[in-house]
DNA sequence: TAATAAAGTTAGGCTAGACTAACTAATAAG
DNA sequence: CTTATTAGTTAGTCTAGCCTAACTTTATTA
């Protein structure tokens, strides 16, 4: 049985990697700053985990997940995200305020219990920032999504997910009216400094760059990212 | 805040002095044996707690809560019970299922989040062995019971809780085909050796002081215990 | 390619929460 | 009232997970 601490350095490498366009490796500096530890801490660790079998590496050499550590890791980011989603549709949290309670559910290790919320939730397969939730098996299936500084002038996309999911973020989002599911429209970018005015609600605004690439779209129209033609 | 072991002993302290006969303090060697632990280690732990403000105590004498110490505590155990309500109306769990599970869940500390939880349940007063869930300020109302081995010859009583929380004690009363609101009536009891015949459903059956000792009952007609003239 | 910077490791130390072994205080029995 | 028993404490040790300070390796850049 892992420990919490063990479970959140998987949950790190995960999002390091195979949620960070398709990275497979990670440094222990980078590691250790997602973790909010020092780099000393993650270098024993790392050791640890891979005396367990659970990550790939060697002294002065980059971190991986094992197949035995990918699945540990998104057995927790499947208990996360069905806990956001629960807090959620069944509790009536915000989606600002999910994320640091999942943090700890995420880490009550009962199949049965977790496989029962996910019946109950009705086996959804979005948390509520739009992220996939792995199955039972650990498999995700993450959709091609590409981000709205990416968009077209003149194009119609609609919002699928937010990349940050800190709460000052998403409250922002809220106070533009936003949420997952809206559809917005791209009316020009300024290659200056890359804001971009789009139009939602009928409604123009102006967004920044760190609003834009915060957000992840598909076209309105054919719900697809690459390979649209509409 | 406090952690998982400090919550522990807080909750320890409540079951062996509020919630058992109203004795009021608790010796270091009951309360090791209770945590599963060595009375060393308790000893040490005791005189953190005193420090904290949340137990009276001195060296060699009894432990017992403070005022602060027994509201956080009472906290612990409203939480334990809502989680152990929500598990078995919601995801369905058997009752013999629950308390392991909530031992864990029981340390997620959000108050807002177990006040969403206890109004989700629509605010039940008793979890599904049938003890009392205290309420947000850490009150709890405790139903006067007595025993079923208390009962008297003729008379028909109604199960309200149980006393023995394991799980092979649970799934012996299954596997009997009783349950919380079961009435059950005594035929006879045998002086000798404690054991009890005892009607429902359609049958007698004889059962042993183990078991008449951990089931709580009150009079099936005016649903009380104590004063009952029926 | 040599110097410098960045990345990573090691050694030693700290705290929480547990343990064992040896001790002391309080209580019960004769 | 003295002794034996039980209850409780202390000292020293261990592990997990963190830290800082000093060091080493790898990468970058002149
Ligand atoms: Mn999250
Ligand atoms: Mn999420
Ligand atoms: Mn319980
Ligand atoms: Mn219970």
């Amino acid at each position: 049985m892992l420990s919490f601490t063990e479970e959140n350095y998987l949950k790190s490498i995960i999002q390091l990697t195979i949620f960070d366009d398709d990275i497979t490796e990670v440094g222990v500096n980078k590691l250790a700053e997602n973790l909010g530890v020092k780099p000393a801490t993650v270098s024993d660790m790392v050791r640890k985990l891979k005396d367990k079998g659970l990550v790939n590496y060697q002294r002065y050499g980059k971190v991986s997940l094992t197949k035995e550590g990918q699945l540990k890791g998104m057995l927790v980011v499947r208990r996360h995200r069905l806990w956001e989603t629960f807090l959620q549709e069944k509790l009536g949290f915000n989606w600002d305020e999910v994320h640091e309670l999942a943090e700890e559910l995420e880490h009550i290790h009962s199949k049965k219990l977790i496989d029962r919320l996910d019946n109950f939730l009705d086996n959804p397969s979005f948390d509520p920032h739009g992220d996939a939730i792995p199955n039972a098996q650990g498999e995700i299936i993450i959709p091609y999504r590409k981000t709205l500084s990416e968009g077209e002038d003149g194009k119609s996309y609609k919002i699928v997910a937010v990349k940050d999911n800190s709460p000052e973020f998403l409250k922002y989002v809220n106070r533009l009216n936003l949420a997952i599911g809206d559809k917005v429209s791209v009316v020009s970018k300024e290659s200056f400094d890359q804001s971009m005015t789009i139009h939602f609600k009928d409604e123009n605004k102006v967004v920044t760059p760190k609003f834009s690439e915060n957000v992840f779209v598909v076209c309105s129209h054919c719900n697809k990212a690459k390979e649209c033609k509409c």
